[in-house]
DNA sequence: GACCACCCGTGGTCTGACCACTTTTTTAGT
DNA sequence: ACTAAAAAAGTGGTCAGACCACGGGTGGTC
């Protein structure tokens, strides 16, 4: 490394010569980076350095290490960061209920948007749910996915997991009522649209809407 | 480390243990925590790996580590990452858009929230927001603050953040229009809430809407 | 009591050594 | 010549030990 000592630490240094190196070689999701061993070379530092930056951006989700193959750039977007805050704050026992409701109402948001956005095709979604067995998680995921926001399915996507680690309850509903929600959305109305989802989540709070 | 590994890399059990370390010995903001060298005999692991460990930490500000001193713990709220995963991720155009109808969402996710639980009194606000100067970050601050859902704030803040990093504007609305949102829940509307609301996000983002 | 040199603990970094695993190459057998 | 087994090479995972640079405490000196 360039003698540009004092101050930045090594690992800093690596991650911005990582950046610059990912930028110049229009490296994408998917593409492998030089080795630890190479960086190092390269970069003229210890190996030990260079892990410590491939372990940060690890934890970030921003690249994947696979042992005996390399080291590969992963696919962005949203940020893995949430997740950590939240494993790493929720201890609280108020927070399980706030992990609850903070899906509900993520799931609530993405069916705001898909009405707001409206206009798709949903047949194939319909066939799958009469096909197919499938879990409460399934579902949304597939629709929260078509909500086209990566952002708010990651972050679903972390709650749900947490919900699983926090409660082993694995309730299956009527295939039924997910009929429903999906023809509610079908005919853009959010009043029955709500009123669906929450017949699926059947509880507590059936008072709120408007 | 109890050799429970496969699979599990050694760093990623050393955050669990320090997690539960945490928890268990409640460290706060400010406090240190054992040195690299004592983790590393503690966990019966190689100080590398508690590096390792503690960099990943230290890149998402979680921690600080100070030569000659030692490694405490930080008020999350954690910038550091943001820079750096904005620079380094959030090219897409999309993604940044992700964010931005994330956090009006969520924001709305917080009125609700607030009409549902009702009965708040809003006076100290009011005056609040009558005396100060404020932003519109704070604003919402102590509004979702209100709210009760630490996750959501939690993931709000992350948001403004990441935000703040991806635009410098920081427009200042009128105090009318704030009032006017407050008045909206209070009277426990949710239709002029949301209408209040929007006025207020109007200006920047009038298009994307509706 | 005030000041300063020294030592020790701490993070920061590098090197070299293994291990486990995957891929590639070489080798041996048919 | 072809194929299958064996060896080698490459890669991440981990550890141990060695320095360095820096901060704070210790104890001596004035």
């Amino acid at each position: 490394m360039t003698s540009d000592n004092q101050s930045s630490k090594v690992y800093i240094e690596i991650l911005k010569q990582l950046r610059e190196m990912i930028s110049v070689d229009k490296l994408k999701s998917g593409d492998k980076i030089p080795s630890e061993r190479e960086l190092s070379e390269r970069l003229n530092v210890g190996r030990s350095s260079v892990r410590e930056a491939l372990r940060a951006l690890e934890l970030l989700g921003l690249i994947e290490t696979r042992r005996g193959e390399g080291t590969y750039i992963k696919d962005f977007h949203g940020n893995q960061l949430i997740k950590l805050l939240s494993t790493f704050i929720l201890q609280e026992e108020k927070a399980k209920q706030d992990v609850i409701e903070t899906k509900h109402f993520i799931e609530m948001d993405c069916l705001r948007l898909l009405l707001q956005k409206g206009n798709f095709n949903y047949e194939d979604f319909k066939s799958w749910v009469e096909k197919d067995k499938f879990s409460d998680d399934e579902f949304f995921y597939r629709m929260i996915e078509k909500a086209d926001n990566h952002l708010l399915l990651r972050i679903w996507v972390i709650l749900k997991d947490f919900n699983h680690s926090l409660f082993i309850e694995k309730s299956e509903n009527k295939k039924k009522d997910y009929h429903n929600l999906i023809r509610a959305i079908e005919a853009n109305d959010m009043e029955k649209t709500l009123t669906a989802y929450w017949k699926l989540r059947k509880c507590r709070f059936s008072n709120d809407r408007n």
